[in-house]
DNA sequence: TGTCCACTGGAAGGGAGGGCTT
DNA sequence: AAGCCCTCCCTTCCAGTGGACA
């Protein structure tokens, strides 16, 4: 019985050769469409190769326009040109998300610059010393990129003392690399941490639809046996991928997950049909993952416009969409927090989570305008309800 | 035209919690 | 360990905005 569960994986088709090259990690040797911020990038990091320290950098664009690829890609080609030559290059690669203090960045350069080290419960100033003393020795030249860099709590002091080492170091440098999707993010620096990162920056526009077939083919040779991908499905995945602002992480995954849904059903290629059932599947992924890391009170919100939405209140006449202004919207969430047991938030702070869902694009908001009793907001959920209340309500009353 | 209404969003400040210094 | 400071989350207060209505 259960040797069959496990021949049957073993002997199962599948339509993928690779399925790896679909998953967000994964550097290709050819990123289309980005040749000139490869070549960009290049420029200002190749005086490192002489001794000199490079301008540090600062990429900001949306989500899935290829700043960590191309920064992994430009850095992995550098340090194996340095190795070549003998240039003692090395580069630590940082996402601020999940290492989001100045303490936890500097144990996770000092481990991997020294991994015969433990580095945790140290002060920050005994693992600074021992990174310094580690550059200082053999001459470092270090590259330092702090993905998601937005995320990174006391930001300023970070890049102040990473940045002061250099001052310090007669041999070697540390470079740093800053990236972030939040546009909004640079404005809020103060102006000394500005000037340090924004030596040189850099902006990634989205892709169009053309250039994500282009990406989503080369990907898929590497990634599906010959001829497992009809070219329709490519193309509906690339338009679908260019209305999400032209993410091509989005754009990957729903290949992946059509490649996922065609393997369950036992066929032979991907179809536009498979992408279609992907495309609802990746959409509860995204929905599930932006929502499970919202603050509680959001969620509470996004239940109550869920199930407004769903019952259809509000005020109708935008086709068949329903809208909902936001003094309406108050008071469903404040009746909601209650029947939860939670205190509601004042009207205020409301507001702010409020723009807060807008700017995930979770929800649209649009001035009121004529029609409309004084001056007030309409709020359109941007998901289907049914899904936010399926994933929301086991989460919030359980 | 003025008043009311239904908000909007800035400013200031409180208080809890975490990290750093002493 | 104690004190301090900073950040985050939040409240209170309020001037401003824009449409409805008399």
């Amino acid at each position: 019985m259960i040797e069959e569960i496990f021949n049957e994986a073993l002997t199962r088709k599948s339509v993928f050769k690779n399925r790896d090259a679909l998953s967000p990690h994964y550097v290709p040797d050819n990123l289309p469409y980005r040749e000139k911020q490869i070549q960009e990038l290049s420029k200002t990091l190749a005086p490192i190769l002489s001794g000199r320290k490079p301008e540090n950098v600062f990429i900001y664009g949306k989500t899935g326009t290829g700043k960590t690829v191309v920064t992994k890609f430009v850095v992995k080609k550098l340090t194996e040109f340095a190795a070549q030559k003998n240039i003692p290059v090395d580069a630590v690669y940082i996402n601020c998300r999940i290492h989001n203090t100045r303490s936890k960045v500097f144990i996770k350069i000092g481990s991997e610059l020294l991994p015969e080290e433990n580095f945790m419960g140290m002060s920050t100033a005994y693992i600074y010393e021992k990174i310094l003393g580690k550059i200082r020795e053999s001459d470092k030249r270090l590259i330092i990129v702090l993905d998601e860099i937005d995320k990174l709590k006391g930001l300023s002091d970070a890049v102040y003392s990473l940045n002061r080492a250099n001052d310090e170091l007669e041999n070697g440098s540390i470079s740093l690399i800053g990236i972030s999707n939040n546009l909004t993010f640079k404005d809020r620096l103060d102006p000394r941490t500005k000037s340090t990162l924004l030596q040189h920056e850099m902006i990634f526009p989205p892709y169009n639809a053309e250039s994500l077939r282009r990406i989503l083919e080369d990907r898929a040779k590497i990634a599906f046996r010959d001829g497992a991908v009809e070219p329709g499905a490519i193309a509906l995945v690339a338009a679908y991928a260019a209305k999400q602002s032209g993410d091509a992480r989005y754009a990957l995954q729903l290949l992946l997950r059509a490649g996922d849904v065609a393997d369950e059903e036992g066929a032979e290629r991907v179809t536009e049909k498979h992408v279609e059932r992907a495309k609802e599947i990746v959409e509860e992924d995204i929905i599930l993952e932006m929502i499970s890391t919202l603050p509680e009170n959001e969620q509470i919100l996004l239940l109550a416009l869920a199930k407004m939405t769903q019952e259809g209140q509000g005020i109708r006449g935008f086709g068949t969409e329903t809208r909902i202004t936001s003094g309406d919207l108050y008071n469903a969430y404040a009746r909601l927090s209650e029947t939860l047991g939670r205190d509601p938030v004042s009207e205020r702070w409301f507001r702010e989570y409020i723009s807060d869902l807008a700017m995930y694009g979770i929800i649209t908001v649009t001035q009121a305008g004529k029609g409309f009793k004084g001056n007030t907001r309409l709020i359109r959920l941007n998901f289907s309800p049914r899904k936010i209340i399926d994933v929301l309500e086991p989460r919030l009353m359980g």
